[in-house]
DNA sequence: TGTACATCAGTGAACGCGCGTTCACTGATGTAC
DNA sequence: TGTACATCAGTGAACGCGCGTTCACTGATGTAC
């Protein structure tokens, strides 16, 4: 039963879709083939019909999954002045699946550790989507007018992923929140050093 | 063949050391019970005398491994003024691994995100590593005088793990060095800001 | 102190299971005439 | 435009494999007398 182009380009995106969503709730290791093809509606033999590997979709996932981070934190600082941008982007980067149930938006707190001891071409994927997140922080600061834009949007992103991955080892709530508010607070800090000082 | 009780104690150390040392290299999925017990020296039949499960190895492991950091900074700083090992342990920390085949010293860069998804009696061993963690730096920070040093600890370690962990992802040394670098100045910024102000 | 015996650390084969991947097949699509 | 045919998206069963765990067994240890 072939399918028209447009059918097969939709299956396509169903499966990176789904395969998006599930890699960033349950993992790398653990979610197989079959149930991201469940997923989306199909069954695993139709998998090698789109993709070389579950390696290869890795890569289109990821990369997705940056494509759809940067939508959002586009739409979310469209119009506001730079300044406003920085700290509405933040509070959006360190809500990301506060609230339970929410899914997350980066896959780098998540997935980072795998992605980091995957082959080359993934890992090449993941640090591409990492850039390409320090490159939003790096425009709204330079349009603010910080001294150092990427320096300071690197170390904006550390404490971000470094902030919501420790926040999802907590047991409650509670201190999840209090650990993402101190980074909040902390980031804040940052852009009002002196040493990340705005340019005369 | 029943082994006297010094030598079950010291296998079971043995297993201990192996598999902190494996889940740290590649993961706690993708190192299985079989290869933990070859790597001491044993075969996969054994684990289960020692061990309940591999959930139960993992809760260990990830203790095993705090202590050992916990062992290391703190003989890193011993007699040192609280000011300058708050700057070794930065330091310390942000090396880790930094030349490639070294073994890293804390598991929450590189498994973190898989400690996250595992069941509560692991996310609260990894928990309390964390917070072994912060109350190292929490009490460096309050011997060096700073008005808040909980909140100064939570948020160098945020940008601690961060950071090592992006920087694991790097494609070659240099990236990598450059985002442990600029953490490294990040922090001692975040030690001069005036909101994070040592007590008059 | 010497002996008989229960304990149990460790072995190695086996268990069921789910994984990523392959493959023969189906049948609608798109193409060549 | 109509027809014959090659293409190929998707199916569902099967592949080998490694996983976590179980188990009957071995034999040195530690204990009871």
């Amino acid at each position: 039963m072939k399918k028209s182009k447009s059918a097969t380009i939709d299956t396509r995106k169903r499966i990176v879709s789904a395969a998006t969503r599930m890699f960033l709730e349950h993992g790398l290791a653990d979610t197989g083939i079959a149930s991201i093809m469940a997923a989306a509606g199909l069954t695993q033999g139709g998998f090698y019909r789109h993709f070389r590997s579950k390696e290869h979709l890795i890569v289109e996932a990821s990369t997705a999954a940056h494509d759809r981070l940067c939508g959002v934190f586009n739409e979310a600082v469209r119009g506001k002045p730079a300044a406003e941008g920085l700290d509405i982007a933040v509070d959006l980067y360190l809500s990301q699946s506060a609230q339970q149930g929410c899914e997350s938006l980066c896959p780098l707190p998540s997935l980072g550790g795998e992605l980091g001891r995957a082959d080359q071409q993934v890992r090449d994927a993941a640090m591409a989507g990492y850039q390409r997140l320090v490159q939003f922080f790096a425009g709204l600061a330079d349009q603010a007018g910080y001294a150092e834009p990427a320096r300071l949007a690197e170390a904006i992103v550390s404490t971000m992923v470094g902030a919501v991955m420790l926040a999802r080892l907590a047991a409650g709530p509670a201190p999840a929140a209090g650990v993402l508010r101190n980074a909040r607070q902390t980031i804040r800090l940052m852009l009002r050093a002196p040493g990340n000082a705005k340019m005369a």
